[in-house]
DNA sequence: CTCTCATTCAAACGTCCGTTTGAACTATGC
DNA sequence: GCATAGTTCAAACGGACGTTTGAATGAGAG
């Protein structure tokens, strides 16, 4: 089992652990399906921008949807276990309230993915662009991913807010998922301007999840019936 | 220049209009382009749904990118009228307040288009897609045509809001940007369970733009800074 | 009827797509 | 050494893509 571009066997004992083929393929597909969406996205450009052969995706997952969905499970994993285990330690400390519950739904999408590195906006537009993707049977694939914490929250609001009807919950819950995908997505970033040298794509991480949930608290504890 | 399908020449004086071929290749791409998106739809589905020869496309429009920016335009052309028509309206009454923005611009946007038979919907999810297709490209095709109205709406929010700074009420108004195109776009409704005979794909179009609103003024009123 | 011109049509263009194949390579176990 | 199994590779598969071509079609003008 070669582990590849280990440039020789022997050198390269401490330096750059190198990924693996497959580790590079979830990388790039990563950020081209981000992008591009997955039918604006071929194997070959992945390949390519991943330095591995085309029949390698093929090899490792069986087929373009398979890629799409390893790329899925890999970055939603740390988001759900976040997510988790916030509403874990809150439930420990008795009943939450709907800021509470917004906070530890929102930060772990856009504050874990948004640093991080590079990698983190390149995660969390990918993770945006899939849970609103055109087509349906990609948007399930997200929503599979996603629908196992989605009844605890869903539950603990209701409860936070006894007043408006599980519709009403359901509503604003639905809202806040999709407010929250359109900003990793980073979808409503107007194409001008290219930022200077700034952190990256758009306004200080930290300052939008802040910004994201003064807002989303304001509709559920007043926008609700 | 035959207008076809009008069966004869004189008889079919009142029955049924027959659209051209260039309209049904607008209400077919209108109609996969908001199920597949852009990419997702080839131009061979398009115009064997329209009954039209492959070429007929390029000899009409273009282009594949040309007939969409066609049906984007026609699509937004009501509602973008709408809309300005709802704001000469209230600022000729003085200065209207967030609520009576919010809902001079949503509602054009699901009332006006999910509302007129069963072509709304098809309109609707159309916009909605659109608005945040995967391409930045596509994305920008949308822009370009509602842009105009944007800024008076952002002018607007801006003096009916005047504690709030500029940076906040481009905050809101992104937000409620996105929403409007997520519920327009369906892609919140969940995929299970289809409605058994109801009007159309979900709940009643009015009780949706009014919760929207009501969602969105406590938002714009008690969450920006 | 004849000419004109917008429209439709079948067919083909070259390119790119996701996937498959079978041989080559490489590290490891014996 | 040899056998083995995991991985990479160039090449090709059939099919779908957007677009182009040039001839057929049909209605209206003269």
């Amino acid at each position: 089992m070669p582990e590849r571009a280990v440039a020789g066997g022997k050198e390269n004992s401490v330096e750059t652990p190198v990924e693996s083929t497959r580790e590079r393929l979830l990388n790039i597909a990563e950020q081209r399906f981000g992008e591009g969406g997955y039918e604006g996205t071929s194997l070959r450009a992945i390949t390519v921008a991943a330095a591995a052969n085309i029949a390698a995706v093929n090899y490792h997952f069986g087929s373009k949807e398979a890629l799409l969905r390893a790329a899925v499970a890999r970055a939603m994993a740390p988001v759900n276990t976040e997510r988790r285990r916030r509403l874990d330690q809150l439930e420990a400390k008795g009943e939450p309230n709907a800021e509470q519950l917004i906070r530890a739904f929102i930060e772990p999408g856009l504050d874990l993915v948004l640093r991080r590195g590079e990698r983190g906006p390149v995660v969390a537009r990918f993770i945006g662009r899939v849970a609103f993707d055109p087509s349906q049977r990609i948007r399930e694939l997200y929503a599979a991913e996603s629908d196992p914490v989605e009844a605890r929250y869903l539950a603990a609001l209701q409860r936070a807010l006894p007043s408006a009807s599980p519709e009403s919950v359901a509503f604003g819950y639905v809202n806040m998922l999709g407010l929250l995908a359109l900003h990793q997505s980073q979808a409503l970033t107007r194409p001008p301007g290219a930022e200077p040298p700034g952190i990256d794509g758009g306004e200080d991480p930290g300052k939008l999840a802040e910004d994201l949930i003064a807002f989303l608290v304001a509709a559920f504890d007043r926008g609700l019936r």
